[in-house]
DNA sequence: TATACTGTACATACTGATATGCACACTTCA
DNA sequence: TGAAGTGTGCATATCAGTATGTACAGTATA
């Protein structure tokens, strides 16, 4: 299954969160179809020398989001209908944006200045943490 | 002085980020004028029923922030050329597009599908109104 | 049904952020 | 100079978030 997953340790976010983040993009990418059964819990938790605890943690709230299933004694699996961008979240990204953007307009920021805060914050983001 | 700050119990915020806030507020909107002096820490806090360490802890972010200035043995004052109104939206905005860089990178958008949609919201913004 | 897989519950430890009291240092001015 | 006002340093308490190991419970199948 080469699941190539890893916690990097100069990322400062938890590894939970690490987990949760790049099982998403695998499917997204189409790397995991629905349906598809994960790595068991403990797998993982080997292969990224993590507890069992952690991986766990990243399957509930994958779980809560709807990105995937879990059954008890069976396994854990990509969801069928993968909401994967989760409506709320999606609705508080858009708040944000929509805040972002009104507040340009009253500093006077072109697009362009906007957009290239924008980038300049995505940056900060990607290092830091 | 009617200082006529207060703490919000239901505000889930820290206290002492809820005091710069309202300073922040009060100098913005003129109540409190350059060179003015500040209630002095143990003023405030009693005023407040917190910790004057808490009140120290948001002067002092405040004079990091170049809004206040205090002097040992002084007191604090509004900051001489406060550049406030266009500093604090700008801090206000890039809350906003952090918040949204977060979101974006947790339902695993890309950086252009995130630009995209900042586009959409402005078009959207600049016609509504 | 026994075995070897699954996931789960719980008690605990560690860490960083927040909030605190009190003794101390600086400044002003009567 | 001393009293009364400023801010400061430090040791500590509390709490939420994160991470852990181990004993337990559900499921499949040889």
């Amino acid at each position: 299954m080469h699941t190539s997953l890893h916690i990097s340790q100069t990322d400062a976010r938890p590894m939970y969160l690490q987990i949760m983040e790049q099982i998403r993009q695998r499917i997204a990418l189409g790397d995991w179809q629905p349906g598809q059964e994960l790595p068991s819990i403990r797998a993982l938790a080997v292969a990224l020398r993590v507890s069992v605890i952690t991986v766990k943690r990243a399957y509930e709230e994958l779980g809560a989001e709807g990105v995937i299933v879990t059954r008890h004694g069976r396994g854990s699996f990509v969801a069928d209908r993968v909401a994967l961008t989760n409506d709320l979240q999606e609705q508080r990204l858009d708040e944000h944006l929509l805040e972002a953007a009104r507040l340009a307009r009253v500093m006077g920021l072109s697009d362009d200045e906007l957009a290239t805060r924008l980038r300049k914050i995505k940056r900060k983001l990607g290092k830091g943490e």
